[in-house]
DNA sequence: ATACTATGGTCGATATATCAATCATATGAG
DNA sequence: CTCATATGATTGATATATCGACCATAGTAT
């Protein structure tokens, strides 16, 4: 065998990422949708939405947030005029933030 | 070339992921922190990180979600004990919820 | 201006996600 | 009960994500 990695998340993660797997799983089954069906709107195969409603957090996020759109889970807001404002909202904070960030120890506090 | 697919993403799901990865990186300066910093604390590569903070749909979603937990992005409420509420409460409602459903097709709305 | 460093991009190598097909089981309809 | 089908799981093949190293540029400090 050439390597056995497996990469580690935090039990926030995991749990978050769960969560948004149960959520579509419940809101599939809410409008009496086959998850073969709902995998065919979304372009993934049978078994991917399998992980995803699992919550496996080795998918692709844009096949997730596909899903989760399809059968009407959307986060950050329902509205997409509204996300967009976010978006350009976001864009101008960046921009009075310096270019780059300098000085490499700076006591950065990880407390999650 | 063996082949030339590329997934189809919805403008929402696009929009949604360029969103958080710009969170991140906002989140991320805001905390004058490297992004190479951030990376290692993750625990993937500086072109990894990248990709997510561009919003590149085909990233893991257990690694958006590990960075953007990182620099203090908490999707489903901040608090951890409140989201293992949420989730338990989501396996109850599929438990009602008919094991498997029938009737192929129902005439799916896919408004959004 | 000079030196240092953070960022963005590219490339080859490797691990892994995703697919299509298949089988087994469970579940709901009649 | 019987039949049809939705789901869960597995496997082999293929596409692709991720890594590490690298180069170029730009931003910052001195």
């Amino acid at each position: 065998m050439p390597k056995t990695s497996a990469r580690a998340y935090s039990r926030y993660s995991r749990d978050a990422i769960e969560l948004l797997g149960g959520l579509i799983r419940a809101a599939r089954k809410e409008r009496r949708q086959t998850a073969q069906d709902l995998a065919d709107r979304a372009g993934v195969s049978r078994g991917l939405l399998q992980r995803i409603e699992r919550g496996d957090p080795k998918c692709g996020i844009g096949t997730v947030f596909e899903v989760a759109a399809i059968v009407g889970i959307k986060l950050f807001e329902a509205d997409e005029r509204l996300l967009s404002r976010h978006l350009s909202q976001t864009k101008d904070k960046l921009a009075l933030l310096p270019k780059t960030v300098r000085k490499k120890s700076h006591a950065v506090r990880d407390d999650f």
